[in-house]
DNA sequence: AGTATGACGTTTT
DNA sequence: AAAAACGCCATAC
């Protein structure tokens, strides 16, 4: 068993569960990522997060967009898949690449939350 | 212990 | 509004 107060699950692993828990038709922020797996900041480690794992693993990586709600990974590299796979699921974008994240960014309920952080505190410097 | 990595995010031009 | 500059972070080596 685990020392008590002490992290089981790295960054990396939470923030896969994370990924996971992205629902088909919807879509997440890197930075969204980075709070939910428990540091605001470390949206640049969700990047290589995704690079490691993108294919390997079971993650729904296509889920996971910029801010703006645009695709990031560069086309001829991903991207265009990333794309597809979206609209495949239902998410749309709008002439300019971009896709509303009014209607499709997705936010944990309570329960899911709960379960996401159970792993340990999430000390968001954000104040 | 220092450097490199990266599909970011925020602030400043 | 758009682009550059700057900041930031967990892991690999």
């Amino acid at each position: 068993m685990p020392e008590k107060g002490m992290p089981t699950r790295s960054f990396t692993q939470r923030a896969m569960d994370c990924i996971r828990a992205v629902p088909r038709g919807r879509v997440c922020t890197y930075g969204g990522i980075a709070r939910l797996a428990g540091n605001a900041r470390a949206a640049r480690q969700v990047v290589r997060v995704l690079h490691s794992c993108s294919a390997s693993r079971d993650l729904p990586w296509q889920r996971i967009v910029d801010r703006a709600g645009r695709i990031s990974l560069p086309p001829g590299r991903g991207g265009d898949e990333q794309r597809r796979l979206l609209e495949r699921e239902g998410v749309r974008f709008d002439a300019d690449g971009r896709i509303d994240l009014e209607r499709f960014l997705w936010r944990p309920d309570a329960a899911t939350l709960r379960d996401l952080r159970e792993g340990g505190p999430a000390p968001d410097r954000g104040a």
